[in-house]
DNA sequence: TTTAAATTCTACCTTAGAGTAGTAATTGAA
DNA sequence: TTCAATTACTACTCTAAGGTAGAATTTAAA
């Protein structure tokens, strides 16, 4: 029950840009060692929020990144979809097919709670809307 | 964000047991057809819930499995655990060590939450409070 | 124009979860 | 005593995530 590490990689590297506003470029060596990610792994990940249009690059000597845009349109559950985290609501929790209030799993009732805050965070918080200061990279 | 196959088998597995406490005992044959799960795999489970003391097992012709303790007395909790699924509560959704008050995530505020629900869910949930009726296998 | 700092691309290695195969051991029934 | 139905054990394959290596490309500064 946990999100894949690409993904946390990847929203504490797009946290830090929505973060860090100021007008410059951050470079994937500034970035892995700023946010203690293996400095290749990050780099294979930025060519991903790139294509994703997440992440604009600026290629060549005096490169880096930046955002793309507004970190108040970036949502969380974007970014998961972006690494194929399941996020896949229709899905049941035991794995049984679809389940729905008719045809349910033995865990249906006790996970209807859980997963609707689960989904409201994923869906309703963007970028602009986590802890901004004195958070942890 | 799920949990692992082999939880998910574990638990509809001993969910069927819970809800059939007739005195009598399920082969993994049985279990394999009327649970959709692989056969060999079926019972390399079987032999984790045996060695984790969830299920008892007779072994030789005419043998099987039935449970080896009360539903009241196994929570969702220690199924999990059993399999490795993470439910460490202390560890951070983004992988940047503890969080706590003081020292947290940027996603920690929104989290907290929805991980507080699925605490609960996983601990005080017994196989003796799942759905016992009309649900699927 | 050369060079160094950067992104990009392709290919590979490692690990863990998921699942399979085959055989040994057990045991009640015939 | 034999045999068939069963669990138990060991070792393997497959797949996807996680991560690494190295070279190609881009580009601005010197």
């Amino acid at each position: 029950m946990q999100l894949h590490n690409t993904s946390q990689y990847a929203i504490r590297v797009l946290n830090f840009f929505a973060n860090h506003s100021d007008d410059r470029l951050y470079s994937a060596k500034e970035l892995a060692e700023l946010l203690s990610i293996p400095y290749k792994f990050l780099t294979k990940i930025m060519g991903i929020l790139v294509k994703a249009e997440f992440i604009k690059s600026i290629q060549g000597r005096e490169g880096g990144y930046e955002l793309n845009k507004p970190a108040s349109q970036i949502k969380l559950i974007d970014i998961l979809n972006t690494f194929n985290d399941e996020t896949d609501n229709e899905s049941c929790i035991l794995g049984v097919g679809i389940c729905d209030g008719h045809n349910k799993c033995a865990l249906h009732d006790q996970w209807m709670q859980p997963k609707g805050l689960l989904r409201k965070m994923f869906e309703e918080t963007t970028l602009e809307n986590l802890t901004s200061a004195d958070c942890k990279l």
